[in-house]
RNA sequence: GCGCCGGUGCCCGAGCGGACUAAGGGAGUGGCCUGCAAAGCCAUGAUUCACGGGUUCAAAUCCCGUCCGGCGCUCCA
């Protein structure tokens, strides 16, 4: 039985899907108008992970993360970088959508996009107006009545009251508004700004209401699991409880926030300037070494990036290598599964998802893997092999992928590399360890480090 | 200002009332292995979990207070 920590009750409840053996699931994906960061790709793999999971279990999982290609940033890239809101959502799209490939992040299997379901937030809007819970102030849009939502605040755990005393305590609120905590449910007309016809005059949608539509159009009036970076949760989590309430939807039965991602303490963010884009991050690292740090901490607590803990996740990564090429250079078959391992997997994983104890049972077993090989116990060390296997297939992680720098040049050179080995264990053969080491230092200088096994000698990048 | 979350060894980071003699990763140190390396294995590291009170037979884990940090109350993953 799964467990899952709900922001709503703040509690961790026992998962029970709606339909048994299936998991319908929505995802807040980006608002496209720069590229992704690296919080934005830790949040996509506190899904990714959660998806896979959920697979890896036997459940079938519809899987749905929407593009918000309409806003107020996009409208306002577009007009300073003289494009058209279309061309500029969908270039930085494609960036996202190659960057999170390239980390690994399996596609969702809908990806709607805001602009595309505009009929069916006008249809969302009408019924809100008919059950008297939004307004229309002339000249400005259409807004949502808090007032007639009661366990507004719920989502972070605050009353209404609580909420009105501090609006306002970052940002002016519009005097307009009936209630300050009101929202935008559709936004008239202004000029230079792109505009859907809708009954109420031209205009285009405010954020919320989006997320409703697309999720309740491709999962259901109900659905299993929201989800979203924490900073999503007030105010927009609280804006489409209150939306698909307010429309009698029963929506999400589980929601789940991903925790920030800090840099020197501070939440990485465009707007502090302190962000690592994901394809710079890529560009030195391969996507598994991220990827392993990011599972080393759970996803509800707020982590730390630096220089030290991509080091050592590095490292990490290294010797799940290490162990594997072992492994596969004395030529272990396929075993049956350690039991007890997949156990403690398992409930590591059940228990909300705890990454970071299922990853130190997948290094309780690295090292016992090379324990078995060191003492030559193929059967453990097959058992290990085939077991590590299949957890990191849960996480998605691949012991066998090393770093892949330079792949298209090394079969080449692999041929080089063999008859150099060759040479050289002539040498060691003939105790001739000037020239053995020679050959070694050759290699070194070329990035190749060797490794003599009782089996021969392999040889790896650093 | 109001609210939420957190402060665990050199670093990252689990644990959330009893098997904690505090997981796992990285770094360090000692040893084994090796011709020497590399890789690996073994050992070693917090008498202590920000600080001060309290509850309990029992607290890193619960309660109160203090200090420090993050996030939310704007758009944000």
């Amino acid at each position: 039985m799964i467990s899952l920590y709900d922001t709503r009750q703040r509690a961790v409840l026992p998962f029970e899907p709606i339909a048994p053996g299936q998991v319908s699931m929505y995802v807040c994906g980006p608002t496209v108008y720069d590229v992704p960061h690296l919080g934005h790709a830790r949040t996509a793999l506190t899904f990714d992970m959660i998806r896979r999971y959920l697979q890896w279990r036997g459940f079938e999982v519809t899987f749905v993360s929407n593009i918000t290609d309409i806003d107020d940033k996009i409208i306002a890239r577009a007009a300073a970088s003289g494009t058209t809101e279309a061309e500029l959502a969908m270039h930085y799209k494609q960036v996202y959508m190659k960057q999170m490939e390239r980390f690994g992040i399996a596609r969702p299997d809908h990806q709607p996009h805001a602009t595309e379901y505009i009929a069916q937030m006008l249809d969302l809007i009408s019924e809100l107006l008919k059950r008297k819970v939004a307004y229309v102030i002339k000249g400005k849009g259409i807004y949502f009545s808090v007032a007639t939502h009661e366990s507004y605040g719920d989502l972070i755990g605050r009353t209404v009251n609580e909420l009105r005393e501090s609006a306002g305590a970052r940002v002016e609120v519009d005097a307009n508004k009936a209630d300050p905590l009101d929202f935008a449910l559709w936004k008239a007309a202004k000029p230079g700004e792109p505009v859907w016809d809708s009954p109420w005059g031209p205009g285009r949608p405010g954020w919320h209401i989006e997320c409703v539509a697309m999720a309740t159009h491709l999962l259901g009036e109900i659905f299993d699991i929201h989800g979203g970076g924490d900073d999503l949760a007030f105010p927009h989590h609280q804006n489409e409880i209150a939306e698909a309430e307010g429309a009698k939807l029963d929506f999400a039965r589980y929601w789940i926030h991903g925790a920030m991602l800090n840099v020197n303490g501070e939440k990485m963010a465009k707007s502090l300037e302190n962000f690592t884009t994901l394809s710079g991050l890529l560009d030195t690292h391969p996507p598994q070494v991220l990827r392993l740090l990011m599972l080393q901490t759970h996803y509800r607590t707020v982590m730390e990036l630096s220089d030290d803990s991509l080091a050592s996740a590095t490292g990490a990564m290294q010797r799940l290598n290490s162990w594997h090429r072992r492994s596969l250079a004395i030529g272990l078959s396929t075993a049956t599964m350690d039991a007890e391992a997949l156990a403690r997997f398992t409930a590591a994983m059940d228990d909300d998802f705890s990454t970071p104890a299922a990853v130190a049972v997948i290094f309780d077993l690295v090292r016992a893997g090379n324990a078995a090989l060191d003492a030559t116990d193929l059967t453990r060390a097959s058992e290990i092999f085939t077991t590590v296997h299949h957890l990191c297939d849960a996480l998605g992680i691949d012991p066998s992928q090393e770093n892949p720098t330079s792949t298209t040049t090394e079969t080449a050179l692999t041929q080089q590399i063999d008859e150099l080995l060759d040479q050289r264990n002539q040498a060691r053969a003939a105790k001739d360890f000037t020239r053995a080491d020679a050959i070694r230092d050759q290699l070194a200088a070329e990035g190749i480090i060797l490794e003599d096994g009782p089996d021969g000698t392999i040889w790896r990048h650093p």
